[in-house]
DNA sequence: ACCTCCTCGTTCGAATTTGAACCAACTGTA
DNA sequence: TACAGTTGGTTCAAATTCGAACGAGGAGGT
């Protein structure tokens, strides 16, 4: 095995950043969703992904690509709203298979009333400490990371 | 409450790719180290952090900011690494209660025959999909970011 | 109809994470 | 010294995560 390309320091600083700052921010958001609305953010990603879609429904195997999760921890958060009242199931009419997981008026209630608070605190942490351009040259660069990754 | 300050298009495509770039990146970088090197990347943060250390020594609560993690979560790594003998953990000398994480030889070794994989995927996920103007850009944006969250 | 292969979602067990509660030990002040 | 308040680390229960295994169902070829 030959000697592998080490990073050098900007490398480094991007890759400690990158996760430096994730960690943070999904620290900070999971903590806030849970005092302010009693959800994860896992669980919140689905109910926004859900309202997003047309007649609030999606298929469980589309929604797990959606919020970057497994099939398992998918259906877990999915049981876990429904039993409060949030997500309903159904079967798909075309295959047997497949379960729709549906956003209930409850749900989206809970969305809109908790949304504000979100939105808020990605402002204050994310969004507003970068200028413009800024938030358009992370964006590309994330974005150019996720496709990637997302076809492999 | 006044009417919130909603994400415009860009804001929303900002925090969607730091999301979503956030745990794609995450997902892959955990499987990896967990068949190559059966430690989580928590694991893997805490051996680094310990080799970068003078006398591969850190102090618990010093450490716990470093990977960004809770008190009670590196409590649990540290002692499971302590269990496959990669860390050891000693008393701190000026303060009794003091508790001081050590990289042990076998550690070093872990971490030597570990980083290689490593970088190789963080360097083909992360790094090599980006220029310098790009990941230059990235540092800086996601610098602002923990830099904030950390003073708060 | 009948195989074979693939897909879908759930279930299961094991590992991990978190905050709260706790105890020990340090700090400053009287 | 005595006391109150703080800090450091561990322990605990509860929630969450993942991959592997599973069963039901669909798709294509014969």
């Amino acid at each position: 095995m030959t000697e592998p390309r080490w990073l050098d320091a900007e490398e480094m600083a991007a890759w400690n950043a990158f996760v430096e700052a994730g960690n943070l921010v999904n620290r900070r958001v999971e903590q806030q969703l849970r005092e302010q609305a009693g959800l994860s953010h896992p669980q919140y990603e689905i109910l926004v992904r859900l309202s997003a879609a047309p007649g609030g429904e999606v298929r469980m195997s589309e929604l797990a690509q959606l919020v970057v999760t497994s099939k398992s921890g998918l259906t877990y958060q999915v049981t876990q709203l429904e039993k409060v009242g949030l997500v309903s199931r159904r079967t798909c009419d075309t295959d047997d298979r497949g379960v729709i997981a549906c956003l209930t008026d409850a749900g989206r209630r809970k969305l809109e009333e908790t949304a504000p608070g979100h939105v808020e605190l990605v402002r204050e942490h994310l969004i507003d400490v970068l200028d413009r351009d800024q938030l358009r040259a992370l964006t590309d660069a994330l974005g150019v990371v996720s496709r990637k990754l997302r076809g492999s």
